[in-house]
DNA sequence: AGGGTATATATCCTGCACGGTATATTGCCC
DNA sequence: GGGCAATATACCGTGCAGGATATATACCCT
């Protein structure tokens, strides 16, 4: 099964979870919305399922699919490290413009 | 160019960053560390630089590189009203609790 | 039961990402 | 300048992800 990262690295999935995001949708409104087939549509539906950024609820033929927050939670988790370097943003700032060579430095300037 | 979630897909890139986080490293540390050849590394680090998770330093032979956060607080950014989702949480739970059908209830035991 | 609708699955094709080996490049030092 | 060290680039092979078309499945309705 993919990874979480991998998941997302597909634009059309980012875009499955953007729509989403604004509530249930059946597979048909996803199909109008992105320019795709419907089986890609639905194989992307599933990658995200089985990944759990998705639930289904079965209604007749339909199939609404909604959110599920988890994953994109495990993303916040593994960027918490991260964000410390940047909250810390003063020494942050400080150490990097020490640390920066001299043509990084010209970089900076609006430059010719 | 790669986008920034298409970098992060790649787990030895996220090793890398993981790496860097602790601070500046030459590429021959990297190739000891993980267990990949001296061309994929080099490969993957050029991939990380032209997406800005990197910078390089020159020193001789040596190639420092660098972590950078841009990239990074981009992410956090794009996560941003997703973690709306679960910020609001206590309404969250309770909406969720809501509307799951069965087999997810039974799902939430510890089963069988 | 039969036809229509909504979605999933099977199958095939194609491009590209990642890895490896071989080689070029750059800069030291003697 | 010659040789070595560190890294980058070229090139090739292979697997797999994502798209399309065709078909199966499931459910409703009359």
């Amino acid at each position: 099964m993919a990874t979480t990262f991998e998941v997302l690295a597909e634009p059309r999935r980012r875009e499955i979870l953007d729509i989403l995001r604004t509530g249930e949708r059946p597979v048909g409104d996803l199909v109008e919305r992105l320019t795709l087939t419907q089986p890609a549509v639905s194989k992307h539906l599933k990658v995200l399922r089985e990944a759990g950024f998705v639930e289904v609820r079965q209604d007749a033929q339909r199939r609404w699919y909604r959110l599920r927050t988890e994953p994109l939670r495990e993303i916040d988790d593994w960027l918490a490290p991260y964000r410390r370097l940047w909250n810390d943003s003063l020494d942050a700032l400080e150490r990097h413009l020490g640390t920066m060579s001299d043509d990084e430095m010209s970089d900076d300037e609006t430059a010719r």
